[in-house]
DNA sequence: CATGAATGAGATTTCATTCAT
DNA sequence: AATGAATGAAATCTCATTCAT
């Protein structure tokens, strides 16, 4: 079964995207448990039955955003990605093109954390599907020395990691827009690590 | 007022754990919400009535178990920690400690995932206890030059994110215990970073 | 907030006048604590949930039927002395009014007596409305001298205490109709008081 | 079965007599379906099983707080009325001894009202051994032409309505202390009647 | 006598989903 | 396409009562 009904008409089109963008508001500020069908509704100023023209069921409407975030995020990434020449500007682009998207979309990443608990499987396969992309750069990035040996799984989650705690504490905690200063200094551990270089070199 | 009701007798006592070791384990196999509390009482092998002689309600047993997660977790580092000299070794202890301790208590690790949807508060309280031991120890170790210079708060940041989506991948994703190897190759990301010497010498 | 929603079509009307039929016969019978919202949904003829479409909860509706009874009994009782010209005749139509409306709406009335223990502030509410207007009246008719001269608030509640009595001797104790015969009677004494002329010249 | 058991002991005595304090403040304040045997056992300073120990369940307590309502009270009336003799004094010295006792056990008094929701038989025993006792005096009164010539029963129904309603608004609405000046006021009711003389006359 | 932990039936309330209009 | 009333299963929580200690 499909996750939405496609209108077909405007006026359906129209309903399908206020149904859209309360849920993913609600989802992101009550969590999915904690929003109803009636309150999804009610912010779309629609009637409950409506919901069930476009979704079969609650948690199609959830996967359905799930989905839809990690394509646009993806898409946005590959975008800003495009032009770039080495992985260190690939992976600044990256981070700035994240943290930017998580600030403006911070329904959805939202989202993407609560899925493990509403949907597993949903929720595995968003972050292998960003890990099988990264993994397949990453390898090549290796073979060119460009980048340090390791596992490349790990390595994709190190970063997905770094990422999304970033995201976590400046938006989601201090409600802050990401700034250029702080993607400088993110990126600054992810190019020498964590320690200073005389500490490391007097090893 | 009171998360849980301390028992008098020894058999108040051992009733009282069991609801602790069954609640955690379901609150972690099915999320907060899926959990009911006839599951946790016939797990716990007492009547459902039971499970509020303890707790007031659903979500302060919840809450006492996050509290207890951290409290148990930022024991154990700071007693593997104890012995330590420079903040390398620290650091190098305190995610292995934090990986086996995710392993043998997956339950709890797991419970702090979802509590932001749970209960936002304890949730944000929780990293920001972490957070704010890390800080004074990064602070202290900068001054001696042996961190790179950067935001405390954002590096303890960046720190739990490595930690947390490496368990998320070894142990939840792939049920694996992680391995010395593990923590060496993660180690060496937060050692050197990202990119390797060579490229990173073009600089 | 609100006692009741209001419905908004004609079947959403029937069903809350079914439920409001039934939640006043039972709370007068068993009493407020002894009704389950299960008796009122069956004896309606719904779900137990449709109960929750018109009322916030069990208590609301208790408030409601008891808003209403006030109002309706003082509505037919200003009705009934609508033309009177004596603070005599007012009551004693008065008086005949409010016995043949408990009579009537036997549950209403005895839905009053209970609220002290389901809502004391409601309860103490009913009464000080009946007094208000009472106040009122009777200071007016005592100007007039048609009145003796005391208290008119324990004035009103020493009628309020008369009425409310015979109507719990007759209606709930043995079961009948109040007759004419009746409130002839009880008309005087609230005339003569309790002594009779001989006696009292002697005073 | 017996409404309570007997102690034995003085200090089961003690015990007992803790109970009693405890469940006639706490059902006049909450009501009986709001009181809790745990309630009655954390006021008199016991654990929730001894109450147990004492009356074989909840309805029994309440039943033996209110017989004992009634007993007390119509010892205190008689005793107060053993020396008077007309049914003018005697019914001056009831009111003002049913007021003074109201006001001293507004627990007790407050019981009573609700005894009709919870146990109906108990409730109507209370009222009609009142009005028994009335109406024989009543009946021999109007024998010896000292009151009006009326039903027995609804005379006295129409007494305990005054008192009560007096009680109600003076102790429970107002929380004053009734006043001497309270008694003569509505003594002056219960003597002449609501209307003013001139009035009447004119008639 | 006294304790307080344990019981478990039962109450209120919620909410995803259906369906007649 | 939209409405909103209705459903009813299921969840949380309560509390009188029992009983081993």
């Amino acid at each position: 079964m499909n996750l939405v009904k496609k209108p077909k008409t405007a006026r359906g089109a129209e309903t399908l995207q206020r149904i859209c963008d309360a849920a993913e508001e609600l989802f992101a500020e009550s969590g999915y448990y904690n929003t109803q069908i009636s309150d999804i509704a009610k912010k779309a100023g629609i009637a409950s039955g409506t919901f069930y023209i476009y979704f079969p069921d609650k948690i199609s409407a959830f996967r359905y955003l799930l989905d839809e975030l990690g394509r646009r995020l993806r898409r946005e990434i590959r975008a800003a990605a495009s032009g770039v020449r080495t992985q260190q500007e690939a992976e600044f682009v990256g981070l700035k093109t994240f943290l930017s998207f998580a600030s403006k979309h911070i329904g959805l990443f939202k989202i993407v954390w609560q899925a493990q608990f509403v949907d597993m499987d949903a929720f595995k396969n968003y972050y292998e599907s960003f890990a099988a992309r990264y993994v397949t750069r990453i390898g090549d990035a290796q073979k060119r020395g460009e980048l340090t040996e390791m596992d490349p799984e790990y390595f994709s989650y190190i970063l997905m990691g770094i990422y999304n705690f970033v995201a976590l504490k400046c938006i989601v905690f201090d409600g802050k827009e990401p700034t250029d200063e702080l993607v400088e200094e993110v990126f600054k551990f992810i190019r020498h690590g964590a320690f200073a270089p005389s500490a490391d070199g007097a090893k």
